[in-house]
DNA sequence: AATTGTATTCTTGTATACAATTATAGGCGT
DNA sequence: ACGCCTATAATTGTATACAAGAATACAATT
């Protein structure tokens, strides 16, 4: 089964079921700049597509709330203000705590051994300095617990405000000189699993959440 | 502008911009049975419309994560566990107190009188006993709150799970015989929007909704 | 000069046609 | 009878064609 992370279908054509990705990432990355009129010809003329698969990737669009279409007029670029983005590092929090409650209630042993490995990934990292291997890690160890909480609406939630901030975010090294913090924080989160804590586990993720928000700033 | 709470477009074909909200209902009610398979074709028969706008609206069913599609195969009903829906319930708490905070913090004179309207309404409906009207004017409270948020995902998301969890709840008249107490819960809520007390709007609308949870059961 | 009405053009909404992939059924051999 | 292969049918993915509504330009009138 071809089918990616984030629900994205791969098919024949280089870029029919990635298309809604690329314009996501060209509004977020500010390519598309709030208030633009986008023509649905325009982006066929660009991506080489028909008018129906892009036509698909504007009702997506629509529902994550980046652009607005008005009936019989056309689309529009929402974007998102300094202020959304400050919001939605809050409604991360919020679930992100919610995630690391039910993955440590419900995770799998499989799973379990996964989160372990990517820890272990994350100390290796640490004690070679690499900040940037870091970051990935970092991304898959959260992405881990997302679907250890057996939730798909959560998961799929968290994976994209993940992918929101990361796109708007220039934490290209946010992190430089805070690795031992960092892997500290994250010890907390994995112990809570081994103790099979879910407060503790909530605790530890709201704090790294609110050091890793102090950080980059 | 033609345009309805949740970025629902009605256009010129009677079904044709509520065909997501139909199929949207279709599943959380049970009406779409999961595993069920959807053809292209049997929903283009049923409703009367081409694959083009059937298509669209499978597009945003998989982003909700109602359906999954798998590419060249078609799209299976996904719908909503047990567990789900009192996830939901999580997820709709944790998301309804930044609502309140925020909305206390932002909220526009005219929306705080609509606000205000809202909840003499409350107190009306307590007084006659009126319980379904009780209900949707509830509806409309919650609803002010997340739009005073001024946060368009944050609105978005909330009156999505609003409707999930009213279209799969049998809550018709869950709050029979405790009119008061909800009316009691809401001006606790209101009083915090009065003192501009985002802290207090959070405990307020953290303990509605626990009680609310325990009135459904 | 400003405004209003109209015709034209452009864009979106929908339907249909074609291509590619997958499922199915039947025949063949073992 | 069972498994495998091939041919056919069915379904999805994409492109194009047609219809309906909105925006624009321009002329006529005040």
């Amino acid at each position: 089964m071809s089918r990616v992370a984030n629900g994205i279908r791969s098919t024949g054509h280089p870029l029919s079921g990635n298309l809604f990705t690329e314009l996501q990432s060209d509004i977020l990355r500010g390519r598309l700049k709030q208030g633009e009129k986008l023509s649905e010809q325009q982006i066929c003329d660009r991506y080489g597509l028909s008018r129906t698969p892009v036509r698909e990737a504007f009702r997506q669009l629509e529902l994550e709330g980046l652009i607005e279409t008005i009936p019989n007029r056309g689309a529009y670029v929402l974007g998102l203000s300094e202020r959304d983005l400050s919001d939605l590092f809050e409604m991360r929090k919020a679930y992100e705590v919610l995630a690391v409650k039910w993955a440590i209630e419900r995770i799998t042993e499989e799973e379990q051994e996964k989160l372990e490995e990517a820890y272990e990934f994350m100390e290796f990292y640490t004690m070679k300095g690499e900040a940037d291997k870091m970051l990935n890690i970092n991304m898959q160890f959260h992405n881990l617990i997302y679907k250890a909480s057996h939730n798909r609406m959560l998961e799929h939630t968290l994976s994209t405000y993940q992918l929101y901030l990361k796109e708007t975010e220039s934490n290209s090294a946010y992190l430089d000189g805070h690795l031992e913090q960092v892997l500290m924080e994250h010890k907390k989160i994995f112990d809570a699993f081994v103790s099979k804590d879910p407060e503790a586990g909530a605790v530890a993720v709201a704090a790294h959440l609110d050091n890793a928000k102090a950080r980059s700033k």
